[in-house]
DNA sequence: CCTACCGATCGGTAGG
DNA sequence: CCTACCGATCGGTAGG
């Protein structure tokens, strides 16, 4: 009879996923070494490559499994049938949420996903597209008015808003990911004419289901 | 006697630290070779040495500079004595002019600063926090109604809108810097709501002398 | 200002 | 003839 798999596998490969995501994150991918990582993993290289065959493998699977979870979140919401605001609002919030427990996914993304192949690189790059894709949608969708030639721009203007938070917040402060949210909303849809004390939303995601 | 020092040392500093900040900003700084960096320059490894003693004082010297350069933005925006508003867009089309041609030093301020030392690290992130500080007293003094726990978050959103840039735009687009500049001002101060046609602002830097 | 090197470490794979 | 796993070392290249 044929082994099966260890029951471990999937824990396994999620657990190396985990730490060359830090790894990579903290590190740039091409400076990482496996052999650092295999002892993060607390396992040798040769049992490592038994789970990934090549590095730039380990970082495909980290940006893809990641995109994914992004255009899940994006595609969750559409089902929702929301109003353009509420459906914007709904949309930063579970961003946000996510961001919370993807930091070093999320750095990975956008700092190591250059390192893939071509054929790899495009592939996330495509999905990555059809986020911001519905993002601009909706935003069309929201102000008709808004020139086409705008409409990019100010797409990638809210996602600088929601994105650059990888690079300065941290959860011990005043503020956290939920009130980072509304606040993100809050300056996206009126600006900072429209924040501070009573001008707050309250959360769209309260009795919407995931 | 000792020898003086060529006519053109200035020059090829700048010449060196322009290739490494590109070479540092494509493939991150550990991973940049300098053996790369000494051919782009058209020169060899020794010589190269000869004008930075080593690979980190290289990347003290393009953050370092770019930094000064952000405080000189800032201090020069203050000098004008302007009303609050017109301030901050003064210093938001500054800051998008700079980033036109500031791309690689940007980048490896952004993503490469934490491979320095703990000291000259330090240093840099100093510089840094006095220009965070600065958009904040202004954000502030533009809105007093802002909760003081507000303010840091508010102030990095900004930042996230502009800094952004750097991950999508290019010039070639319909908008360009200038264009950038009115969107995120617009967008920052009023919000979505707040844009579309007839509602830009016209440049505040019209006879505003540098 | 060059060629020639160093100690160390890289990603990946051999035999068992 | 498979999967799981080790100690040791491969050919090349890094910063200096």
């Amino acid at each position: 009879m044929a082994r099966t798999k260890s029951p471990n596998y999937e824990a396994q490969q999620q657990n190396i996923l985990e730490n060359a995501a830090r790894l990579f994150a903290e590190q740039s991918f091409p400076s990482a070494s496996i052999a650092q990582l295999a002892e993060l993993c607390g396992m040798s290289k040769p049992l490592l490559y038994h789970y990934y065959r090549d590095k730039s493998h380990l970082l495909f699977d980290i940006a893809d499994t990641y995109v994914d979870k992004l255009v899940g979140i994006v595609d969750a919401a559409a089902r929702q049938g929301l109003p353009a605001d509420a459906h914007l609002r709904l949309l930063i919030e579970r961003f946000m949420e996510e961001y919370a427990s993807s930091r070093h996914y999320h750095m990975v993304l956008v700092q190591d996903v250059k390192f893939l192949g071509e054929t790899e690189r495009k592939q996330v790059k495509a999905k990555q597209a059809g986020v911001v894709a519905a993002f601009a949608e909706l935003i069309a969708r929201l102000r008709p008015e808004l020139p086409a030639a705008q409409v990019k721009p100010v797409t990638m203007t809210l996602f600088g808003m929601m994105n650059w938070t990888f690079t300065w917040f941290r959860a011990d402060g005043a503020i956290d990911r939920a009130g980072m949210a509304r606040i993100v909303s809050q300056l996206f849809l009126h600006g900072v004419y429209g924040c501070g004390e009573g001008t707050d939303y309250e959360q769209v995601s309260e009795g919407v289901p995931r």
